[in-house]
RNA sequence: CGGAAAGUUGCACAGCUUGGUAGUGCGCCUGGUUUGGGACCAGGAUGUCGCAGGUUCAAAUCCUGUCUUUCCGACCA
C-alpha cells in the first residue's frame, strides 16, 4: 500500500475523550473514530489489526472442530421471552421496534439463536455434540461506556457455543475451548492468565476468565502458580491465629467513642486480629438484617454475602442508623453477644480465643468472647482475599493483579435448552435436553488489550504478527530519483513476497512520516536515503529503536 | 442511577468574571525557501460559540430549561 492512498490521519494531540494510554493511541494513530459514546469506527489501520485477531481466533477454533456461522445481530423479541431474559436482563439490552411495533433486540450475546438453531435442526443423539460460533457485533446499553474498546456499547465478539449429550461431553466440550482459548491468547501476544470466575449474569454451574494482566483492568484477579481466580470468587486458606488457650470470662471495656477497629487497637494496645469486625448488611428486597462477622484485620467480600444469601449484588446494601432503631445494638458497638439476628461467621472467626467485640451498648466492648460459649452462627467464607493470603493449593501467599477480560468459558448446562426445549432423543428413545457451554473472545476488547500491552512513548510496538503492516519502507526525498527507484524496487520486491508492507511516498518530511509509523507500531522501518547509491538503507527495527545500515539484499532476506 | 465538570472550526484550547468586530496552537489550502527524526516565511479557507427559550438596544458571555459528553462511584463482559 502507498502511504498517500491511505486514508490515515494521525493526530499529535490526544482528543479529550481518552485518558487511557492505549485508548489515546488507537485514536492518535487514526485506528478508531469514535461516533458516538462507546461506539467507534474501525479505520483501515485499525480494521487490518482487527482482522489479524480475527484469523487467528478462527484458525484455532476451526482446530478444535467449531464451525462458524454468522446470525444477525437483530434478534426477535419471541426468543428473549422463551428463555426468560426479556424481562430479565434489563435496560443494557437495546432494544427496537419494527415499523408494525414487532419487538426486538440488538444482541448482547446469542444464546436464545444458537439454541434455536440447533434445536430446529438436531434430533438424534447420533448428531451429537454440535460446536457453532460466530464473529458478530454485539450491542451492550451500557451506564458508562468508558476506555474506548474496552467497554463499549457496540462491540465485536466470539462467542461460540457447544451443545452435548450429556455432562462429561460438556466437560470434553469445556476443556477443548479452554485449551483453544490459551493457544489464542498465547499467539494475540497477551500476558494473560484463566481464573476462576462468577458465573453472574448467564448462568450456569463453571466458568474462567481469561484476563489480560494490565493495570487498567476492571477486574482484580488473585493468583500464584497453583490458584488463581477472581477477586470475587477467591479463596483463601483460613489463618489460624490466637495468643492464648485457656478460655476466660467475658469481660466489659469501657471504650467511649471508639467505632472503628483502627481506634480499637490502638485503644485497646491490641491487634486487630483480635478483634472481631462485625458488618450488618441489609437484604433490600426482605428488609432482613444479617450480621456478618469477620476478623478485625480482614474485609468482607459483599458478593460471597449476596451469594450465600442468595441474592444479587444490587439486592445488598449496609444497614442504615434506621434499621439499628429496631435492633438491640448501637451503631459503632455492634457485636455477636447476646443479638438476635441472622449471623454469617467467617471461618477464621471459629478460632479466634478470648477476643474483643463490641458490646451492643454504647461505648462498650467485650473482651475474651469466644465462638460456640458466647455466640453461634452460620460459618461461611465471606472474607475479601487479598495478596499476602495464602492460597487453599499448597498454602503459598497470593498476589493480586488487575485484569482486562478478554474471553470467558461458561458450563451452561441446561438453563436454556430446557427453557427452549432443544432436546435430542437418546438410545431409548426419549427425549433429552441438550447440555450446553457458551464461551466469549472479546475481539475488539483484545485489541485494545494489546496495544495497552505493546506500546511506549512514541506509540504503539505492535509484535510482528499482528502489525497491520509488517514493513514500511521510507524514502527519505521520493523526488530523489534514485532513492525513488530503490525504494519502487524494494517495495515490488517484498510485494512479490506476499510481505504486508507500505511505501511512503508522501511528500512530507523524514521525520513527520517516522513519527507516523513509530505511532501506528509498524514493526520494521527501511529508509531510503543517500546511501541508496550503494544499494544500502537504514534498517530500524520498532521494538528496540536499533538502527543499522544494511545491503539491500540482506534487508529483503529477512522477510 | 448518585456525585462532579465540560460543550467555541477536523483536534487541543483561550475568550465568559465586568454583555459591544470570533481568537490562539496543531491540522488543511496557495506560493516561495527548506529537506536524514514532528522546518521556515507570506497569504488563505473553515464557526448558526450544543439546542431551545428568556433578559437586553446588543448575548459565546447573564438567567431558565434541555440534550450531549467526560470524570469518580454503583453496575457489568
Amino acid at each position: 500500500m502507498k502511504a498517500s492512498r491511505m486514508c490515515l490521519k494521525t493526530l499529535k494531540e490526544a482528543p479529550q475523550e481518552a485518558v487511557i494510554d492505549s485508548h489515546v493511541l488507537l485514536l492518535r494513530s487514526g485506528m478508531i473514530k469514535k461516533n458516538v459514546a462507546g461506539v467507534y469506527t474501525y479505520m483501515p489501520l485499525g480494521l487490518k489489526v482487527l482482522k489479524k485477531i480475527e484469523n487467528i481466533v478462527r484458525e484455532e477454533m476451526d482446530a478444535i472442530g467449531s464451525e462458524e456461522i454468522l446470525c444477525s445481530a437483530l434478534q426477535p423479541k419471541e426468543l428473549w421471552i422463551e428463555s426468560g431474559r426479556w424481562t430479565k436482563y434489563g435496560p443494557e439490552l437495546m432494544r427496537l421496534k419494527d415499523r408494525n411495533d414487532r419487538e426486538f433486540c440488538l444482541g448482547p450475546t446469542h444464546e436464545e439463536i444458537f439454541t434455536s438453531i440447533v434445536r430446529d435442526s438436531v434430533r438424534s443423539y447420533k448428531e451429537l455434540p454440535v460446536s457453532l460460533y460466530q464473529i458478530q457485533t454485539k450491542y451492550r446499553d451500557e451506564m458508562r461506556p468508558r476506555f474506548g474498546l474496552i467497554r463499549s456499547r457496540e462491540f465485536i465478539m466470539k462467542d461460540a457455543y457447544t451443545f452435548d449429550i450429556d455432562e462429561a461431553g460438556l466437560d470434553k466440550s469445556y476443556n477443548d475451548m479452554y485449551h483453544a482459548y490459551e493457544r489464542i491468547f498465547t499467539r494475540l501476544h497477551l500476558n494473560f492468565t484463566a481464573v476462576l470466575a462468577d458465573t453472574g449474569n448467564i448462568g450456569g454451574n463453571a466458568s474462567h476468565q481469561f484476563m489480560a494482566l494490565s493495570n487498567i483492568g476492571e477486574s482484580t484477579i488473585i493468583y500464584n502458580s497453583n490458584y488463581s481466580a477472581d477477586q470475587e470468587k477467591a479463596e483463601a486458606k483460613a489463618d489460624i491465629y490466637n495468643e492464648e488457650k485457656e478460655l476466660k470470662d467475658i469481660v466489659e471495656v469501657s471504650t467511649p467513642n471508639i467505632k472503628t477497629i483502627e481506634d480499637l487497637t490502638k485503644f485497646l494496645n491490641t491487634s486487630a486480629k483480635r478483634i472481631i469486625k462485625a458488618i450488618v448488611y441489609k437484604d433490600l428486597i426482605s428488609k432482613e438484617l444479617v450480621l456478618c462477622l469477620i476478623r478485625g484485620d480482614r474485609e468482607i467480600n459483599k458478593i460471597k454475602v449476596a451469594n450465600k444469601l442468595g441474592l444479587g449484588e444490587f439486592d445488598l446494601d449496609f444497614a442504615t442508623d434506621d434499621d439499628f432503631k429496631n435492633t438491640s445494638s448501637v451503631f459503632g458497638f455492634i457485636g455477636p453477644v447476646g443479638l438476635k439476628m441472622r449471623t454469617l461467621i467467617d471461618p477464621e472467626v471459629t478460632y479466634m480465643v478470648n477476643a474483643y467485640c463490641g458490646g451492643n451498648k454504647k461505648d462498650v466492648h467485650l473482651k475474651n468472647v469466644n465462638y460456640k460459649r458466647d455466640f453461634d452462627g452460620e460459618v461461611v467464607d465471606i472474607r475479601l482475599v487479598v495478596a499476602g493470603d495464602l492460597d487453599i493449593v499448597k498454602g503459598e501467599p497470593l498476589k493480586e493483579e488487575r485484569g482486562i477480560e478478554v474471553g470467558q468459558v461458561f458450563k451452561l448446562g441446561t438453563k436454556y435448552s430446557k427453557a427452549m426445549n432443544c432436546v435430542y432423543v437418546n438410545d431409548k428413545g426419549q427425549e433429552v435436553p441438550m447440555v450446553m457451554g457458551c464461551y466469549g473472545i472479546g475481539i475488539s476488547r483484545a485489541l485494545q488489550a494489546i496495544v495497552e500491552e505493546y506500546h511506549d512513548e512514541n506509540g504503539i510496538s505492535f509484535p510482528d504478527d499482528l502489525a497491520p503492516y509488517k514493513v514500511v519502507i521510507v524514502p527519505v526525498k521520493y523526488t530523489d530519483e534514485v532513492m525513488k527507484n530503490l525504494a519502487d524496487k524494494m517495495y515490488n520486491e517484498l510485494k512479490k513476497k506476499g510481505v504486508d508492507v507500505i511505501l511512503d511516498d508522501r511528500a512530507s518530511s523524514l521525520g513527520v512520516k517516522l513519527h507516523d509509523w513509530d505511532l501506528v507500531g509498524i514493526p520494521y522501518h527501511i529508509i531510503v536515503g543517500r546511501d541508496a547509491v550503494n544499494n544500502q538503507v537504514e534498517f530500524k527495527v520498532r521494538r528496540d529503536g536499533n538502527k543499522e545500515v544494511l545491503d539491500v539484499k540482506e534487508v529483503l532476506k529477512k522477510f
